[in-house]
DNA sequence: TTCAACTTTCCTGATT
DNA sequence: CAATCAGGAAAGTTGA
């Protein structure tokens, strides 16, 4: 049973940090425990700079979740490093902690651990986990395993508390279900890419099993935006406000001034996908979403977003742009009703409906795909 | 390298 | 007044 409750804390561990700000105490502080400050001072010492020279750190290549102690003070000692920031400000008993633990950590735990710091860490962390394209199903196997030894029901867990989807998700989880790691979205004929003909040939989108589907996976804590720490909003734009700007989307930052806001990841995003793709799986998985946004009308495919900042930061978490906010959400958005993938709602602000030639939203759609 | 599709960014103005 | 909506314009990203 010990592992039972040690995977259902993971799993209560995953949402709580999908949602963190919204209640810290959800995740539990890492321990601070016995550890040698030392360690991390040798650590500090010789930064692995992974993305430099031929050798790799000891923490690039493997998911966060994974990493031992040893990998996530090399990691640690890296962003610092990397970010000049002061090491002797960083309260070390408290970095002794396993990627698990680490990847626990509320975005107000680690700006607690790590000053400033905390913030560009979480945003790297979140990062790393993205760019991991099952990040759930390490979290699958462990329950694939876990059910397979015990052949029991889960017993109450932290997952239990008051969480109307846990026993769907686990069933969910159980079966080869298209919605969950490996090919999210994908389980979605993703209309955008057949169906979708009113502009261009609509060709060429969301190949099956691709990144489209991290949609509703990489679902993570957002709602308080996670990446609203000052040090962050620095590196992610400049002065916006400094006068009239020529029209029209300004050059990205240069590469290194990108370094902040990326760390090791493809660079190839595959394409796959759309905002609406996104914005459905959030709908049709209210398990990952619970309060970002709801249906009004599912027979109608009407919803409406109510957190419209949370699932935009979501959106730009799954496109690895911490400067996405609603309104440009909502442009993007209105592109689709020329397409007739969203349909207007007159009137009625934060609501949108999927046009006729959006699909997989469907209650029918969405059930013949769980089975 | 080029192109198309799609998204992002910024803007102005209107509406709620 | 702030948030949201609308939509033009232009540039960035990505896969083919």
């Amino acid at each position: 049973m010990a592992a039972t409750c040690e995977i259902s804390s993971v799993f209560s561990n995953y949402f709580s940090a999908m949602y963190t700000s919204e209640d810290p105490t959800l995740a539990s502080v890492p321990p601070a425990a016995a550890f040698g400050a030392d360690d991390l001072v040798l650590a500090l010492g010789s930064p692995q700079m992974p993305l430099e020279g031929p050798e790799k750190a000891s923490w690039s290549g493997e998911q966060p979740q994974l990493w031992s102690k040893a990998q996530v003070l090399d990691w640690i000692s890296y962003q610092v490093e990397k970010h000049k920031y002061d090491a002797s400000t960083i309260d070390l008993s408290r970095c002794d902690m396993d990627g698990a633990a680490l990847c626990r950590c509320a975005p107000e735990e680690l700006r607690l651990v790590f000053g400033p710091l905390g913030d560009q860490l979480y945003a790297q962390l979140w990062d790393l986990t993205s760019s991991f394209p099952d990040e759930l199903s390490w979290i699958m196997e462990l329950l694939e395993k876990d059910s397979m030894a015990l052949q029991e029901p889960l017993g109450p867990g932290p997952f239990d508390q008051g969480s109307p989807f846990a026993q769907e998700m686990l069933e969910d989880c159980r079966q080869p279900s298209p919605f969950y790691p490996g090919s999210f979205s994908a389980g979605a004929p993703s209309p955008g890419s057949s169906d979708v003909s009113t502009t261009g040939t609509g060709a060429s989108q969301s190949p099956p099993a691709s990144d489209s589907g991290g949609s509703d996976v990489d679902l993570d804590a957002t709602d308080s935006k996670p990446f609203s720490g000052a040090g962050f909003e620095d590196c992610k734009k400049g002065d916006p406000k400094h006068g009239k700007r020529k029209r029209g989307r300004p050059r990205k930052l240069s590469k290194e001034s990108r370094g902040c806001l990326e760390g090791t990841k493809s660079k190839h995003a595959p394409r796959g996908t759309h905002l609406w793709e996104f914005i459905r799986d959030i709908l049709i998985h209210p398990e990952l979403n619970e309060g970002l946004m709801k249906w009004e009308n599912r027979q109608e495919g009407v919803f409406k977003f109510l957190r419209s900042e949370a699932v935009a930061q979501l959106w730009g978490q799954k496109k690895k742009n911490s400067s996405m906010t609603y309104e440009k959400l909502s442009r993007a958005m209105r592109y689709y009703y020329k397409r007739e993938i969203l349909e207007r709602v007159d009137g009625r602000r934060l609501v949108y409906k999927f046009g006729k030639n959006s699909s997989g939203w469907q209650e029918e759609e969405v059930v013949g795909r769980r089975n």
